[in-house]
DNA sequence: GTCTATAACACGATAGAC
DNA sequence: GTCTATCGTGTTATAGAC
């Protein structure tokens, strides 16, 4: 995806980003151009492409870097609370914060998600280690929780959810309330819903959505990774 | 949004959308430049320009129509059964049939839809109109029809599948398998899992469910239209 | 007022030399 | 790995013809 590895090569990719995130924040995504990171780096435009090979490359690697934090900030809300929709509200509401500067460059990464061939899609063959790192994450929080649901359905959940959290995250680039206050009455409102209907999946007469459900799950996992023919 | 409707200029904006589709449909949206629709148009650039702001307004045009297309044939689907499940799969069957040729444009529309706020998008305050035609369609389409619902469900209950569709739409436009067979398979499945889910929403014990789920509905249609202060 | 033509701009991206 | 030079395309400015 991105040129060997060597010293000199990543620290010029560091800063060519750090100061391509401090343009974003100024001037907007769009506002800014390559000619103008270029420059603020004291780099010509062709070096700046040999680092990144497109504008919206700059934006996945951000989203990449968020993941990582992401990660070492997953132990605290487990070591939190047991409640499933406590744990699972305080995983979105970090990538939330963490994103909060730069809610745009969201926008960015949602336009890519809609052709799932773009290797900048989050549902592409291309970004499948960091959709599975995210997923893992919420796998993370609900191992160990209180979270109630049919057997069926469980090995598939971390899965939904990861679903679920792009809608949300969807919801929430869209909010322009103050402080997107909406989103969070969203989060709490979908988690509930959520919550009593995994418990209802429990229930005996409730076996046919249950299949049905993991269908579903698993065809659209089976439209993202792997390339296959066209029409 | 468009120039006022003469007949000359209406006959023109007609020739470069259709000539338009056919490029579209040979080389594909990208790799066609709206100096070839000119071009093609026996148009100067600047006059194509004047009929349509930007390319993707064309593609818009195109989706209208087929909404204008969809009307008409709405009789027939409520004619044909009364059944929910089979009315909802023909009317999404039918669109389908209407886009195939022109696949890829619903994707160029998705990449649009991202953004609430642009003008294009299916979420926007500009496409209302289109927005609530549609979601007409799915109310005359559930009127008369045996679906069994809650009562404080049914008044959202068209919006709440036009937000269904726009997910089957996704997955349609992503899906690789021939003739789009998968598709077919998520419709029957997702239909199944959301007659019976409806079903169980008449239930004494869904009642918080109902009411989170309204409250979502309403949250999520507050966003769309209105444009309020930003953060 | 309605429509069209010409020219130019800006920016993302690429080619090829060093 | 960096440079300079250049391309192609969406879009705009502007002037004027019907």
């Amino acid at each position: 995806m991105t040129p060997k590895v060597t010293k000199k090569s990543e620290a010029t990719r560091a800063h060519i980003l750090q100061t391509a995130l401090g343009l974003f924040q100024e001037h907007g995504f769009e506002k800014t151009t390559m000619r103008m990171i270029a420059l603020a780096c004291d780099l010509s435009l062709g070096a700046a492409y040999y680092h990144f090979k497109t504008k919206e490359e700059l934006v996945l690697q951000f989203y990449a870097e968020t993941g990582a934090e992401a990660r070492s900030h997953n132990g605290t809300i487990t070591a939190a609370s047991r409640d499933f929709k406590t744990r699972l509200k305080a995983l979105l509401q970090f990538k939330f914060t963490q994103m909060a500067p730069f809610r745009e460059l969201a926008s960015v990464l949602a336009r890519q998600a809609t052709d799932w061939r773009n290797p900048l899609s989050p549902f592409s063959a291309e970004t499948r280690p960091m959709r599975d790192e995210a997923i893992g994450l919420i796998e993370e929080v609900l191992e160990g929780s209180n979270v109630k649901v049919s057997a069926p359905l469980r090995p598939h959940l971390a899965k939904m959810l990861w679903l679920y959290q792009m809608g949300v995250i969807l919801f929430w680039m869209n909010d322009p309330s103050p402080e997107q206050r909406r989103t969070e009455e969203l989060l709490d409102l979908s988690l509930a819903l959520l919550h009593r209907l995994l418990q209802a999946s429990t229930l005996p007469f409730m076996r046919g959505v249950n299949q049905s459900a993991v269908r579903i799950v698993e065809l659209v996992e089976g439209l993202a990774p792997t390339g296959e023919e066209e029409t």
